[in-house]
Order: C-alpha cells, then structure tokens, then sequence
DNA sequence: ACCTGAACACCGTTCAAGT
DNA sequence: ACCTGAACACCGTTCAAGT
C-alpha cells in the first residue's frame, strides 16, 4: 500500500477538552440531540471513541459542559445594553435584557432547554442556578422588593423565563426545517375553530389571536405580568 | 393448585393498544424514560416486539400515548372541589385547583415534562394545549379580563404553570430514591454561602431563603404574582 | 500521558413465518 | 387479524494494546 496523501482526514490539532464540547455543539445545533453520537462525535474530530473518553468521563459529562458553554456567553453580562431612558426603569429594561438574552439563547439552540431543567435541580449548586438568580435577584432589590421576599419574587421570575422560554424552543427543537411557521399557526388556529362549542368555547374565541401571535413579544408580555405582580404584591418597604 | 399459580408468564388478556400504555406509564413511573424499552415492555406483557408494533406505530406514538392517558385524568374538572368562600374569588380558586393537579401530576409522573413541552409545539392541536388553555381561559374571562387580552394573559398563565411544574419535576426525574431533600438544600445553601462575595451578592443574601423554601407554596405564590399582574394590567372593563 | 480500534451489551425496528 | 422471535443497524462504553 503507498503512503497515502499526508493526513487528508487526520486532525490537525491535538484533542483537548474544548475542542471536543466545541464539536458537540455544532452537533447539537445542527442536528439536535438526537444527532450528537459517539460515532459522529469521533467522525468529525477523527478520532476514536477511546481518544474521548479520555478527555470526558461519559456522554452526560459532555451534554453538561456543552450547556455551561453556550449559557456562560449568554449569561456574561454587556454593560450598557439596556440603555434604559431613565434611571427608575433601569432594573425592568435589565430583567428584560436577561430574559430576552436567555430566550434568544435557547431559541438559537433548543436542545438546552431540557439540559437546563436537569441541570437545575441534579446540581443546583452549580453554575446555571446561581448565575441567572444573581442577574435576576439584583433587579428585583433595586425595585425595591423587601428582603423578605426576594427569594420568592426572583425564583417566579426565573422560573416563568426558563420555563417559556424552554417550552418556546420546543418548536424549534423537532420542526422540520422546510416547515413554515405560518402554515402551522394557520393549521392550528383552522383545528381550534373546529372544536366542539360546548366544550371550547374559549378556544375557539381565541383561535385568531394565537393565529397572529408573535412568540417573542408574547415572551415579554408575560415577563411583564409577573413584573406587575411583583409591584402590585410586593411593595418598595416604606421609610 | 390455585389458579393463581397457572401461566406465571403468560398474559391473561388479548393485546390491546390500552394495556400497552398502561404498562407504559408503570415502567416510566417506576424507572423513568430510560426505563422503558421495547425489551422491559415485551418482558413485563409477556409477548414479543412485534406484538406491540402492531397496536402502536413506534415509541414515540407510545409516549404520546402514555402522555395523553395520564393527562386526561389530572385535566378532568372535578366539580366543586375549589369551593371558595365567596363566589368573587373562584376563578383565582378554579385557577389554583388546575395548576396544582398540573403541578402534583407532573410531580408524580415526572417525565411527563419532556413529553409535554414536545406534544406543545409538535402538535399544538393536539389534546394537550387546548385543554389546558381552555380550563385557565374560562377563568381569565371571569376575571373580568377584556377579550383583547385572554390570549396573552391565558398563555402566560399556562407558560408559567407548565414551565415551573416542568423544572420542579426535574428534581423528583434524576434525583436518587434515596436522596434526601433536606440535605441537598443544606449543600446547596452552604455552596452558595461559599460564592464569591463580590460576583454574587444576591444569591448569597437568599440562600437562607432558598433552604427553607417550600417547592408547591413557592409556586403557588408565583402562580398569584401572574395573576396579581394580570389585574393590574388588564383591568376589567368599565361598563 | 494520550490515543487506537475491536469488542460488548443494549437499543428501536423489521419481517418472514406462524396461528 | 394478531402474534412470534430471529435478525439488523445503531447506540454508549470498555479495555488491551500501542506510541
């Protein structure tokens, strides 16, 4: 057999830690979770299954730290982004950076919702918790929230963000990639007006607002209904 | 001997789509998503593969299966169990009862939340969201909520029942059997007490809070913060 | 220390064959 | 019409062996 042409589908670089989850990732987001496999994995990094496991204790292990690095860039704050126009809207225009930040996140790569929910409660010690609570939790002081009720107001709050947000992104996860998001809304909307009268009245009535809604600014719309029961049911304390 | 000793291993009854699922919902009960596989089911109902692909076209039909079933009962109203003292307050009152059998349901069945955020968007025509949006929906109505807004006001409601009954339900999902809840808060509390003063003043400040919190009152409240901003921003309209 | 690659146990699914 | 069970392609993981 001749030498074969120097290293066409050898790798050029040695494997490191980062450059496998890198890897992962761009698996994860082009062909969802169901497409990150050992043997894809070891296909585009030209390796073998060994060389990784080296590297990463077993396949949960990699799931974990490909979410700690796609949310560490999202959590990673941007002084200034929120630019509110005056000073007392300040932390609202800030919980809505967080919030939208976290939701463009997810909608970007949708196989973190699930690994987010695991994450929080399997280690709610690690990074996930604690870093979207103090992004969270600063805002809710500043609006002058009582002490007293700050770990209930923030976790309502991070709880509604990620919970739609990840519900969100749930379409994004198994739509097909030619499926035309008006076309489902249309289909839904047309199913919901068919339904019994007795049954789903309030269905059928608002089958064309969902037809026309757009999920971001329905996101927010949401975000500021817990806002507005934070301010209605937990006034800034009196002095 | 008694008849009971008779055909160990075999099945009494015929096959049939509804002991497939029933059998379903027991093993991912008893051992989680990973714990049902063609090779447990055919095991436990004392028959082949192919017997199954018969009456359900794959897993992923028999997920959704197993969803629908155990859902149907917890979205089935039971009438006057909400009982309100006075009858200005039962909505709130009905809106309660339906997040906490959402929330205790998703608590007992925890892999129910995978499968619902993917019956959600996959099939939003499907029985999942319009039942639910139907039960909140009528409430939001009878809160006096304008027409304009029962779809925002409604989604939200149902984004954050779904979303925190979804996350909550991660804890029970992976958590060992015999893993107690007071010492992970205990551990979490202390790591948290261990972060860095500077980068996490907040979460610091809360984990206190957070040890002593109680996962159904906790999001009770939340769930009253929603609607405490719903009546704030979508006053009833004047007549 | 880092990597190779064959091998293992297990998975969802198919299908020719039986009744 | 309904069921059997061997077989297939694929999965995560291991490990003796190489450098």
């Amino acid at each position: 057999m001749a030498p074969r042409t120097r290293r066409t589908e050898r790798r050029a670089e040695a494997l490191s830690r980062e450059r496998i989850v890198e890897a992962a990732v761009e698996l994860l987001d082009s062909a969802g979770e169901r497409g990150l496999t050992f043997r894809t994995l070891t296909e585009r990094l030209a390796t073998g299954p060994g060389a990784i496991y080296w590297h990463v204790a077993n396949k949960g292990e990699l799931l974990d730290a490909a979410t700690d690095a796609v949310l560490a860039a999202a959590l990673t704050p941007t002084p200034g982004r929120a630019d509110a126009a005056d000073a007392a809207d300040a932390p609202r225009a800030e919980i809505h950076a967080v919030a939208l930040g976290l939701f463009d996140t997810i909608d970007a790569h949708p196989w973190l919702a699930g690994r987010i929910a695991a994450q929080l409660s399997l280690s709610p010690w690690r990074s996930v918790a604690p870093r979207v609570l103090e992004a969270l939790g600063r805002q809710v002081a500043a609006l002058g929230v009582p002490e007293a009720h700050w770990f209930t107001a923030t976790s309502a709050l991070m709880h509604y963000i990620l919970g739609a947000a990840g519900l969100n992104a749930a379409n994004a996860r198994t739509a097909a990639p030619e499926t035309d998001r008006g076309a489902v809304l249309d289909a839904t909307s047309r199913a919901w007006k068919e339904l019994d009268a007795g049954a789903y009245p309030f269905t059928r009535a608002v089958a064309d607002q969902m037809r026309t809604h757009d999920d971001r600014a329905e996101f927010l719309a949401g975000l500021d209904l817990v806002l507005a029961g934070i301010a209605a049911r937990y006034p800034p304390a009196e002095r």
